[in-house]
RNA sequence: UGGGGUGUGGCCAAGCGGUAAGGCAUCGGCCUUUGGAGCCGAGAUUCGUAGGUUCGAAUCCUACCGCCCCAGCCA
């Protein structure tokens, strides 16, 4: 089955979706939400969230509210908040008038903390951080009641309120929830609701001094804005029966349900906000969109397309269970994508120079080549052609091992819409080096085949020299050079596995004169090579582009079973 | 040895009592003016393990095993 052909599966999430319309549930509405903290870039794992939040709004007719998780200010910048925008959008997903803010609700979520100290069900506790831990109990303890715990609701409210005020120091106070603390699960054990900090927050200033936590924040925020399903990865599984313990307590519109997922692995390289902000921290990159990381701003300067990573996400399906998926489908999604629309073009990526000996010496003549096989309306181009031309050092061998389809000396190859050639002789230098091939052509192959119907296997890429241009490559691999390091040796940092290969720069590459007009974004497959995207670097004078992903190479693997032997 | 999850081919993932979808990867073959693309075909007697229920179990029951998450005034 062909993927664009593919039909969204049900997954658990649509099972329970489809269920509750079937009951009738909120009415059969569905409203979901991206909630992210901006305190990093989006990245790949993050882009399933939103497919799928977004998605399922789009799918039952609903919608999707982008929400910014802005409780912490310390980690907090509108640095992220702007990138965030952009990759949600480019992702192309469209939250119209559906922006919201954590910080928005601060008023609101201060009444509904009173509301929750009147009704004896918070308490303010001056434990320090360190006895709130100790109090706490362990995993298979129970905690210990804070003293604090039967303050009276007055006592509770003044406190509170002087909180506010910014009467008492950063962490002398919290207010806590009054719940259990004997519970198995820890988050039921009174966790805090409120600390005191005097930190400037992005979008509230220096207007509060106490910030809501998270547990707290997010369903009351959820209530607030309708959700009715509000999805969230695994690792707040555990928080659900509080996060429905506080809308049970508190006189919120609604009460959406929480539904937890397994946030996407992906094999051979890091995923987690703290590695991937070291790695630009400690310059192991060259910023968030470095096009070898996983970000979305990283995937859309290595040249992905929104559709390839729009169809990954759908491709790589929603469940419970901790999975890493592997890169390959990633970049087969962007392959698909792009053999579909990516104009084709000629690019010697390391040249060795030829010599048509037969070909009359000045002239130059232009041969027609389509832009895309797969798309006839994509048309055709000129393509000049001459004495000297480029073709790729790789694509000769002065000992064809079996099944070299390629040039060697004394066979014929067809240069891709010109014509065969032949090579005679094989010029070196004084170090043994090949410098140039001499070849002769047929007259009578032009275009690319002959009338006599002889067999020419190998197909070769190649540039005029006079008329090409002199650009700049950046060859993209694997971040890491193991698929997962969370399955090696505990003991090593992910740092040790970092690929050294993941960047080669090859400059003076030469490309067909159809380039000199290309722009910054702009893809196209270099035949026989893989899919470049100009990067933002670029510039008329100074072209580079960036490897986006690699074509299938038969070639290669039938070389390396070869060696194997 | 507290609680919450989860185990289906190399990697994902459907399946929800009626006899193992699909995708990626892999391996064959065809085709090819990209060794690209495309096309055709192959692979789990078996669903973590062991018992049990049933005419029938990946699906139900029991026990065991593995892996993940939780002791932030992070999200």
């Amino acid at each position: 089955m062909a993927v664009e052909d593919f039909t969204p599966g049900l997954n658990f999430i649509r099972t329970i979706i489809e269920a509750d319309i079937k009951a009738g549930k909120n009415g059969g509405r569905v409203h979901t939400r991206f909630p992210p903290e901006p305190n990093g870039y989006l990245h790949i794992g993050h882009a399933k969230s939103i497919c799928l939040n977004f998605g399922l709004a789009a799918e039952y007719k609903g919608f999707c509210n982008l929400r910014f998780d802005d409780t912490n200010p310390g980690k907090e910048d509108v640095e992220y908040v702007d990138s965030i925008m952009a990759d949600v959008r480019w992702l192309g997903f469209d939250w119209q008038d559906r922006l919201y803010y954590a910080s928005d609700y601060f008023e609101q979520l201060y009444e509904f903390a009173l509301h929750l100290i009147r009704s004896g069900q918070a308490y303010v506790c001056d434990l320090t951080a360190e006895q709130v831990r100790q109090y706490r109990g362990t995993l298979t303890e129970c905690g210990i009641n804070s003293p604090c715990r039967d303050r009276s609701a007055e006592e509770n409210l003044d406190l509170f309120q002087r909180m506010r005020a910014g009467e008492f120091p950063d962490g002398s106070y919290v207010l806590r929830a009054k719940i259990d603390m004997a519970s198995p699960n820890l988050n039921m054990r009174d966790p805090v609701l409120y600390r005191i900090r005097r930190e400037s927050h992005h979008r509230t200033g220096d207007a509060w001094c106490i910030y809501p936590m998270y547990d707290y924040t997010h369903p009351i925020s959820d209530a607030l804005e309708g959700v009715t399903h509000s999805i969230c990865t695994l690792e707040f599984e555990d928080h659900r029966p509080f996060y429905d313990w506080v809308l049970d307590n508190l006189p919120v519109p609604c009460h959406p349900q929480q539904i937890e997922f397994a946030r996407l692995n992906l094999s051979y390289t890091v995923m987690s906000k703290r590695k991937l902000l070291e790695l630009v921290d400690k310059a192991l990159v060259h910023g968030w969109d470095d096009p070898r990381l996983p970000t979305i701003a990283a995937l859309r300067r290595r040249g992905f397309t929104p559709e390839a990573i729009r169809n990954f996400a759908e491709l790589i399906g929603v469940a419970k269970r901790e999975s890493v998926v592997d890169m390959a489908l990633l970049e087969h999604c962007l392959r698909e994508d792009l053999n579909k629309r990516a104009k084709r073009v000629m690019a010697v990526l390391r040249p060795l120079k030829v010599v048509i000996t037969n070909y009359p010496e000045g002239q130059v003549e232009e041969l027609d080549a389509e832009n895309n096989p797969e798309d006839p309306a994509a048309g055709t181009r000129r393509l000049p052609f001459s004495r000297e031309l480029y073709i790729e050092q790789e694509d000769f061998r002065e000992d064809p091992p079996k099944k070299f389809f390629r040039l060697s000396l004394g066979k014929e190859i067809r240069l891709k819409h010109a014509y065969y050639i032949r090579c005679d002789e094989v010029v070196k230098d004084n170090n043994g080096r090949i410098t140039e091939l001499r070849c002769s052509y047929d007259p009578e192959s032009r275009g690319g085949w002959t009338k006599d119907g002889r067999k020419v296997l190998g197909t070769s890429h190649w540039v005029s020299a006079a008329q090409a241009l002199d650009v700049e490559v950046r060859l993209y691999d694997k971040l890491l050079s193991v698929a997962n390091p969370a399955g090696e040796n505990e003991e090593k940092d992910f740092k040790e596995y970092l690929n050294p290969a993941s960047l080669e720069i090859v400059k003076n590459c030469k490309v067909e004169p159809s380039l000199a007009a290309a722009k910054p974004g702009d893809r196209f497959q270099f035949l026989r090579q893989g899919y470049f995207c100009v990067d933002s670097d670029s510039s008329p004078q100074a072209l580079v582009f960036n490897r986006s992903v690699t074509l299938r190479d038969s070639w290669a693997k039938i070389e390396k079973s070869q060696q194997s032997k």
